[in-house]
DNA sequence: CGACAGATGAGAATGAGAATCATAATCTCT
DNA sequence: AGAGATTATGATTCTCATTCTCATCTGTCG
């Protein structure tokens, strides 16, 4: 199954200048250094939301300056992984994918496999019955991964309608 | 993270004629042909218990025949997957690992990011609650990935008495 | 400023898996 | 059993995401 996933477009989101400190003092804290190219990735990034790949990452980012590599664009978002601020998810369709992470609750997703739309949802229940289940099994549970996988509300209508809304 | 999966030991199981006949039903059915190579494979996946990536069935594969080729383990694990009588499982670590799947629940998974151990659960419960999130954002899900990743009660208890059991 | 550690970008390397292709094996029909 | 048609095999190549390498460049701190 190949998808093709798209953003997510919700909340618009204002460039966190919470973000950009905490950046800071985690790269001076390890003898890293402050870079334009940097900087130019980190507010790319901060500046979309949904999430993203690095694809899609690299491509914003070389509109900004066509020079930036996409290894740079790697590197960095591992650094704001390392720091917090950004999370790496592994959805179907094997890239990686990322969001931003600042202040953010845990949260699990829905993944519609035709139009890629992804929403969040958190439930306490369903992490309590896993904490139980972990328990029982003698787990002590680090992370989970949480994923469903189906049709949007758009899509399974476009599914029963199909002489409507063909492109 | 890099994790070093191994197998689940737990009941032995007899090597399935079911799935055999299942099999050549289905090979039958759409004009497939049997082969020494196809056979050897599928009996090496079902004489084994647990999770196994593509490479450690080759490996088996080929302790019985050094001929096989990795091209045709992959096939064969494609057509027993679509055959139902496997199913293809993606944790973390990037390989693809199978499990037999004949006349198997759906369940879901528990695994030790220190040894690799995978075990297995179920929870009519938190399917339920899956369902109705899904529900109320309009989804309808058509599969779902729940594992959870963390310490087994082995690795735990190495981990608390660090000075016991080294390598 | 100057040295040096860290960063960058291009391209090569990697690793899992899919695709290709010439050859080989199997099935069906008679 | 033999022929013909078709599928399978194994080696190799390819793809794709990601990482690594390396020569060069750039912050940073004294």
């Amino acid at each position: 199954m190949r998808i093709n996933f798209k953003m997510k477009r919700t909340a618009p989101k204002k460039i966190s200048t919470a973000a950009h400190e905490r950046l800071a003092s985690w790269i001076a804290a390890r003898g890293l250094k402050s870079t334009r190219q940097r900087d130019l990735i980190v507010d790319t990034f901060f500046s979309q939301t949904g999430h993203l790949s690095v694809d899609e990452l690299v491509e914003k980012a070389k509109q900004r300056d066509p020079s930036i590599g996409a290894a740079t664009v790697y590197r960095t978002m591992k650094i704001l992984t390392d720091a917090g601020l950004a999370s790496a998810r592994h959805f179907e369709g094997g890239q990686t994918r990322y969001e931003a992470a600042l202040d953010r609750h845990h949260h699990d997703h829905l993944i519609c496999t035709s139009c890629g739309n992804i929403a969040e949802f958190e439930n306490e229940r369903i992490e309590e019955l896993q904490d139980r289940v972990a328990e029982e099994h003698g787990f002590t549970v680090t992370h989970h991964k949480l994923e469903l996988y189906g049709l949007c509300a758009a899509c399974r209508q476009r599914q029963s309608n199909p002489n409507r809304q063909r492109q």
